[in-house]
DNA sequence: CAGGATCCCGCTAGATACTG
DNA sequence: CAGTATCTAGCGGGATCCTG
């Protein structure tokens, strides 16, 4: 195949999953990613900045780090035992996350951000990002909405 | 306030929701966009390519569009009538999208990304290429850990 | 065509209690 | 500390029927 060049592959690649498609593999990825809790998790784990800008003040920056288990239940807030030991063995069973058992007395858990993991921190934390700062937007839009009606 | 900067400004304005509080509003609205109707309808309404690249192929790029109730319904694979318009009226109720009704006969209703929507459909492109892209990784360590186990 | 209204099942999140 | 096990209430979400 002397014609496939870098953009066909690119296609190719692009082609090969769409989560338009309800059978499509990756339309249940995407519902898996698409949760609340995967996001806070995810971004726990990337710490404050994940990738930083140019240069970084020592101190206020920390990138990716492990996380116990009672840290990560104590940073977010309101998670139960149930959804948070779910949700990191789901990210753990697709790759996203690495755990850790230290066999000290009692037991040491750390929880890490592999690679993957990192790669889709950075696309969460966006969200996350997202609802933060436009939530006064939305607040308003919703007032005259209801307001309307 | 002589010692208010940008920079205290943003840190304020971060500081002001956070999605890691059970009790912020912008925790709730984080649950509302992590969904995976709403980041395919966002997609959906945002067209192939939203936010394009330096010089653009006519023909192959095409920013936001108004669709119709049915086009999206046929997109989207699978979703059903109820999920369909239930998350079309939050995205309208919370400014994300508009609703035109044409009354024709029958009735054409349209539904278009706002300027609000584009700026979060930027970011969950973001999550659905991901889930697209990473598709193969995902499948590979499953399959390596549904192996150990 | 673009929904509204209902019914109803499944299952999931949450609370509680127990364990290595 | 870091979970597992069990139970249940609640609702997410699909199917179905109907309408302007």
């Amino acid at each position: 195949m002397a014609t496939t060049t870098a953009a066909d592959k690119r296609a190719q690649a692009k082609a090969e999953y769409d989560a338009f498609l309800a059978a499509c593999p990756s339309r249940r990825l995407l519902d898996r990613i698409s949760d609340k809790w995967v996001t806070l998790i995810l971004c726990a784990l990337g710490g404050a900045h994940p990738q930083g800008p140019g240069h970084t003040e020592p101190g206020t920056e920390h990138g990716p780090r492990p996380m116990r288990y009672s840290e990560l239940s104590r940073q977010l807030a309101g998670v139960s035992q149930k959804m948070l030991t779910q949700t990191l063995r789901a990210l753990e069973r697709d790759g996203l996350v690495t755990r850790t058992v230290t066999p000290t007395v009692p037991v040491t858990v750390t929880y890490e951000l592999t690679g993957l993991g990192l790669s889709l921190q950075q696309v969460v934390r966006g969200v996350k990002g997202w609802a933060e700062s436009h939530m006064d937007d939305v607040l308003a839009h919703r007032a005259t909405y209801d307001a309307d009606a």
